[in-house]
DNA sequence: GTTCTGACA
DNA sequence: TGTCAGAA
């Protein structure tokens, strides 16, 4: 996908719309669970001038998965170990992310020398490169 | 009418 | 966790 939608996509995810009652039919979890979950840093819904609770669509996946871990047997504390893995994750992604960007920007450099120097065509086009991060 | 916090069996 | 009270 491209690179500007997934991040529209990603806001969308994180857009607070929906209040307590309806995450607690989306989820059948109950007011007291979602809150309690809440209290233990799970989840960290939006808060209204009212001080209501606004869930995103992020919030109820999350506690859709806190769900699924708390009906395997993990505890809180368990469940937290597995998000923090997730983060660790996704963040070793995000560097390998890095260190290809920086692959690909010093084989580009490379490649655009010898095509001044020697008036050859670069192996890597210019094209491809513009695609890879649009 | 819905949601919030705090408290207790 | 369920449930109740009292406030927003």
């Amino acid at each position: 996908m491209v690179q500007h939608k997934k991040r529209t996509s990603e806001i969308r995810r994180s857009m607070p719309l929906l209040p307590i009652g309806t995450v607690i039919q989306l989820t059948d979890l109950t007011a007291r669970q979602i809150r309690y979950y809440e209290e233990q840093g799970l989840i960290c819904p939006h808060r209204t001038e009212g001080n209501q609770r606004m869930f995103s669509l992020n919030d109820v996946d999350l506690l859709l998965e806190i769900k699924d871990l708390l009906e395997q047997g993990l505890n809180i504390a368990g469940i937290k170990k597995v998000f923090e893995m997730k983060n660790e994750i996704n963040g070793q992604r995000k560097s390998e992310k890095e260190l290809f960007d920086e692959q690909i920007r010093s084989i580009l450099r490379e490649e655009m020398k010898m095509a001044q120097s020697h008036l050859k065509k670069p192996k890597l086009r210019y094209a491809d490169v513009i695609r890879y991060y649009q």
